[in-house]
DNA sequence: ACTTAATATGTAAACGTTTCCATTGGGAGA
DNA sequence: TCTCCCAATGGAAACGTTTACATATTAAGT
């Protein structure tokens, strides 16, 4: 019985190179990974040839048995889908690549099960390292990553517990909703509500703190604060728009352009509009914005510095595993718009 | 001189679980990749137990040479933001996660250098089926894949010049563009624009295509056609829509939901309103697209659908490479908004 | 007790690379 | 002519798996 010619999935080897350059294997494997050693230019040629030839490709799963790199990075984000997340991917993936890096990227869904998952099979691919957005700021399975020597740096949202040292790139939560809201009162606006997620994230916390400071520094105890929060859905930015009560309140500050949908959505319906009804900052600069009229005033996050960030502190941490761990915190800037008016009193309306 | 504990990047290996375990590495290996195979359940459960104590995960790099299979599928796209692709991507994702799969996503960025890296980087990886929607619908690079046997699917665009076979997802863009052009027929109007990316691409062809077959049903001959090109920006749209006789067009297909910012933009500028002034469907359901008001009217693609037929048919193709390819063509339905308005005459303005 | 057949485990050769080290063939210096 | 050395190349072990095959153990049949 003729043994079939076995050829895993038929790929081209460093044999087939080697046997048709007439020279051995280690000769063409320096040729493709050895830039140093010398061999005769007529030989690195005939090799170079023979592969483009037969269409050799050099296979980067064996070639990281022996200890070289595997070129894989992984980021796993716990919202694919949301532009904020997604903007930082598309900077990643391009100094990745430049780095010479495939970039795989994963959604873990707000799940931790889907992410612990995940990150197995990551590390059973051995990928050279991760950036981590993780769920609801656990981090359990950022232990896994720790465990298994995979250098990683954790973005957007900054564990909770005690965790022991990592590099993070995220931004000033606290500040994007200080900066929010600090815009509304300097308009002249009082009763401000703020409406986001209702997570138990430090994210959230953070924003809330941020609006609770500014409200504070005008003189607006707790009792006068209103802050309603809820899941991300347009439905939940509805039924957080419909409590509101629209007669005492004059702006709004919008956590999460997600449930931010629904509620300006509601308002168009009611004819809630602004800013002359209410004036509205959002915290988020998701496309729709631009298009909405009046314009949207919008908190803006710095993506792309901070997928740039996330990449190099990456890099960083791969090359010297010594390094100090890096922390990154970008301020968020005011993205101007239409939608916040100066505050009239109206006539004693209330 | 001590000689180092190599450990190539100190991995747990199947070595240290049948040291660990007290047996060899040949029972391990059957522990977790041979389920037939019988073994003491006793001596079963002792592998697992040293596995789980030490943290062994194995290297599916090393596996693959072996012939397993890789685990890792590739999703390239030209496109990466748009959320058209983004939506499929989840589905693709979903289910290649069902099946044991880590999905790298890749974007050329419509540049065929940049697609020819990145599919030789995943050639170099070995990936085991790549899903890839052609930058400019070229061909060029598709012959990679098939050349080094990779299994793949080809996703929205259908290839230039006389291509072998292959499979095939995507959806009718005759039938969107001819659908578009008749809703508005329908309702009336006769002078329709049709405003479009100038890719030379079938798929732009095609709506165009649809869009002049739709009017010559009702009997517009190519001289009361009118189609304007450009690239995707916001910038073009506007300068499409600057472009636009509004006195005498009563009506507008958006060929492209990006260019479409622009002339939407531009139109609420300048005070032409939809429907009253210009009725507007556009092709795309981009997010922004349920967030204007008046709500546009829109041809949707079954996004999800074919995202999972994609990823299906790379599957089956995988499995069988003998398999005929598959073709699968998805229609569009109309998305009801309202910035479609019956067309009046209006007393003769003309 | 002795073969036979099953059952349970281990040995070792691959897979496609990388790289240490050995080998070869000159040419220069003596 | 003979060393010696250097330059250029190849042999072979290793990386972490899988798996065909060999071996060792046991039970059953005579």
């Amino acid at each position: 019985m003729m043994k079939q010619a076995p050829r895993n999935r038929g790929s081209v080897t460093i044999k087939d190179v080697a046997k048709k350059a007439g020279t051995s294997i280690a000769t063409v494997s320096y040729v493709f990974s050895n830039e140093e050693r010398y061999l005769r230019p007529e030989l690195r040629e005939r090799v170079l040839q023979a592969a483009a030839e037969i269409g050799y490709v050099k296979n980067a799963a064996a070639s990281s048995l022996k200890g070289k790199r595997r070129g894989i990075l992984a980021v796993v984000v716990a919202q694919f889908g949301n532009t904020f997340f997604t903007r930082m991917c598309v900077e990643i993936v391009s100094i990745a690549r430049q780095e010479g890096y495939v970039v795989t990227l994963c959604n873990s869904d707000e799940d931790l099960q889907q992410e612990r998952l995940i990150l197995e099979r990551l590390i059973a691919q051995r990928i050279d390292g991760c950036i981590l957005c993780p769920a609801f700021s656990r981090s359990d399975n950022v232990e896994l990553l720790r465990k298994h020597n995979v250098p990683f740096v954790v973005l957007e949202r900054s564990l909770e517990q005690e965790a022991p040292e990592y590099s993070f790139v995220g931004h000033d939560n606290f500040q994007s909703g200080y900066l929010a809201t600090k815009t509304l009162l300097l308009a002249g606006h009082r009763k401000i509500a703020f409406l986001g997620w209702d997570a138990p994230i430090p994210n959230v916390r953070e924003r809330v703190d941020g609006y609770s400071q500014a409200m504070q520094e005008h003189g607006l105890a707790e009792s006068e604060q209103c802050v309603l929060l809820d899941e991300l859905s347009m439905d939940a930015g509805r039924r957080m728009a419909e409590k509101l009560n629209t007669d005492k309140i004059t702006a709004v500050v919008l956590g999460h352009h997600e449930s931010a949908k629904g509620v300006l959505l509601y308002f168009q319906e009611k004819g809630v509009i602004w800013p002359e009804r209410v004036s509205v900052v959002m915290i988020g600069t998701p496309e729709w914005a631009e298009m909405l009229r009046p314009k949207l005033t919008c908190v803006k996050r710095p993506e792309q510095e901070m997928g740039q960030a996330a990449a190099q502190a990456l890099l960083a941490r791969m090359n010297d595993s010594q390094q100090r761990v890096q922390s990154r915190v970008f301020s968020c800037t005011l993205q101007q718009g239409h939608s916040v008016a100066a505050f009239k009193q109206e006539g004693e309306k209330s």
